[in-house]
This record gives structure tokens, sequence and C-alpha cells, in this order.
DNA sequence: CGTCTTTGACCCGCGC
DNA sequence: GCGCGGGTCAAAGACG
């Protein structure tokens, strides 16, 4: 227990830069069919696959693998440029659909998932979403309510038709830490193992009070490096400045609170420093593509390196870049840095 | 004392 | 109907 306890903090502290190790390929259960992570409750109804963040633990520069626009939930404005909105149309319910990165071409077919990663260590984002959000997905704040009625356990549950579930998003991340510090702060109210893995899942939901977002944590059995981790929900709140020296940059106070909606989903900081650690990379949205708004808060995940990139107005993108070089500076490819500054 | 994790039990949907 | 597996609850305990 102690031990748990402490290996706990440490992951805590060492988030997702731990020494990870990376390959090329994506577990072949991940955006798979009939995987366990992908199942049907949690699994894709339809999902992009977004190569997200690259790490590198020999301290070499960030790798830019590819982030693309993913047919998220419910519906973010079609504001893809032409070549992306070719690269990933609209999706249609229980279509996988892989987005492929803009260094390689790679058709559209859930066959292809695993090969969509071309890059080495990378990290994949999958988002799914539900077609028939009735219950939870209607109303954020009635998600407690619906815990609270469940507490019960002895009272009779009102059958519902069908359980909805939050839209949701899985991505995956190399990294020996399996709960990855995203900057909100997470109760962890269930852990199962899991058929066909040794490896446990593990169920967090958000403490924020009235926020109903849920995070499930698993690690791949095919690659053990590989932890998935689905969000299910939206946060109603700020991310949290945690005291780690995190970005915090969704908050108000760094000026963007107000668009803080770049994404239609929101990614865990990856930014704690760790300083004999590696240093997590940020993946920088290609050029062309265009990272759609949902709407203040409600993001299921926030990555807030993104989020801060493409809410800023084009015009100001380029200074504000510059001036808040701070952690960016060793978190943006450079090159990303200059194709921000050519827009 | 508040917060969080652990963990066994329970609930529920689904396939057979 | 039954069993299985996933998801959740909530009591108990640990920790700061």
């Amino acid at each position: 227990m102690e031990q748990r306890r402490e290996e706990g903090e440490e992951k805590r502290s060492e988030n997702f830069m731990a020494n990870s190790t990376f390959n090329d390929e994506i577990p072949a259960n991940f955006g798979g069919t009939g995987s366990s992570i992908f199942d049907d409750k949690w699994g894709p109804t339809g999902f992009g696959f977004v190569d997200l963040l690259s790490v590198n633990h020999d301290f070499s520069p960030p790798i830019f693998d590819s982030l693309v626009q993913a047919p998220f939930l419910p519906p973010p404005p079609p504001l893809l440029p032409a070549s992306a909105s070719t690269a990933a149309p609209p999706l249609a319910p229980s279509q996988e659909v892989l987005i492929p990165s803009p260094a390689s071409t790679v058709p559209e077919s859930s066959e292809v998932l695993n090969t969509a990663p071309t890059t080495p260590n990378s990290a994949s984002i999958s988002s799914s979403s539900n077609e028939e959000q009735s219950k939870v997905g209607g109303d954020d704040g009635e998600q407690d309510q619906d815990d609270q009625k469940s507490k019960n356990k002895l009272k009779p549950k009102k059958k519902n038709p069908k359980r909805q579930r939050e839209p949701r998003f899985a991505f995956m991340t190399k990294s020996e830490v399996d709960h990855l510090d995203d900057g909100f702060r997470w109760r962890k109210y269930g852990q199962k193992a899991v058929k066909n893995s040794p490896y446990p899942r593990s169920y967090y939901r958000c403490t924020t009070a009235g926020c109903g977002v849920k995070k499930r944590v698993e690690r791949s059995s095919e690659d053990t490096t590989v932890v998935v981790t689905t969000y299910e929900g939206q946060h109603t709140h700020p991310c949290p400045i945690t005291p780690r020296g995190s970005m915090g940059i969704l908050t108000d106070a760094a000026g963007y609170g107000a668009a803080s909606a770049s994404l239609p989903f929101v990614v865990p900081q990856y930014f704690h420093h760790h300083q004999q650690q590696q240093r997590p990379y940020i993946i920088s949205p290609s050029p062309s593509l265009n990272i759609t708004a949902s709407s203040g808060y409600n993001n299921p995940i926030s990555f807030p390196s993104l989020i801060q990139e493409r809410r800023v107005p084009p015009s100001m993108t380029s200074s504000v870049l510059l001036r808040d070089d701070g952690l960016l500076q060793d978190i943006v490819p450079s090159q990303m840095r200059n194709e921000l500054k050519e827009e």
C-alpha cells in the first residue's frame, strides 16, 4: 500500500515523461474492432486518429508528428481548410476513420488504423462520439444526480432505455506512468481487471463539483509502454492551475480564456517540467489544419498548448507565441513556430 | 479533517 | 435465464 502510494506520487510528478520508450506501433487493439479498449461502450462510434505528441527521451528536439482534425463530436463547425476537409470527411456514426497525417497518405479504413502513426515516438489520439446522447449527454449537470441516484444500490433503478455516455476521446501515450496528469483533478473511483490483459483499468472522475467528466486509464496489453486514456464528458470548468509549474493556460488569467475553445477536445497538459527527465513535447498543429472550436471549457480533455496556439488570432499568433515563449519555446518545435509566423 | 485510493460488491447490458 | 464482463458504488483505510 505504502509502496503504491509512493509510486503514485512519483507517477504524478513524472507524469507523461517518465522513461517512455517509443516505437512506431500502435497496439493492434487500439482503434481496432473488438478491443478491450474500444469496446462497444467506450469504443469509437466514430473517431479520428491523431498523432498527438512526440516524446523524445534523449532531449533531442521535439518531433512534430501531426495533428489533424478529427471528426469530433457534436458538430464542430467545419472550419477545416479544403485540404484537411478532404482528409477528414464527416463521419457517420459508428464509422471509424483514420485521419492520415499530413506526411502520409493512408486510406480511410479502420484496418489501417494501426499503421497510421508513421513517426516513431508518437502517441496517438482518437476521438469517439455517441450518436445517441440522451441522458448523460443531455445535461452535464445531471451527471452527479444520476450518480446520486445510483448510489442506493438497493433502490430499484430507473430502466433507462440505454445508458448514454458523453462524447469520448481517447488517446494513447507512451509512458510508464499510468495516470497522466492533465491538469485537472481526478478521483479514482474504481479499478477493474481487464480481460486478456495483465493490467488493470482505472476509472477516474473529475473532482470538480458539477463536472461529470470521467476518465478511463489502462495500459495496452500489446504494447505495455502504451497507456490509453479515454475521456468522457466535457469539463464545465477551467483547467485548474496545478502547482507543479504546469502551463495553466486555460485560464483567463492567461488572456485566452474566452477563446479557450480551439479544440473539440482537450488533452492533458504535458508540461510539467521534470528537470531530470525527458521533456514532454507538444505536437504542433499542422499549418494546414484547423482545430475547430467547441465552446468554453466544454472540452472533455484539454491540450493547453494546442489551445493556446490555436485560439490566438492569426494576427497575433506569432507575437503571442514569441512573447509567451517561456515554455513554448521548449515545447513547440521551431519549425512550428516558423510556420505560425508565416500565417 | 479533508482528500484520495483501494477494493469487494453490486448493477447492467449483452450474448448465448 | 444465466453467465460474463464492464462500469460504478461506497465503506474503509492511508496520508498530509
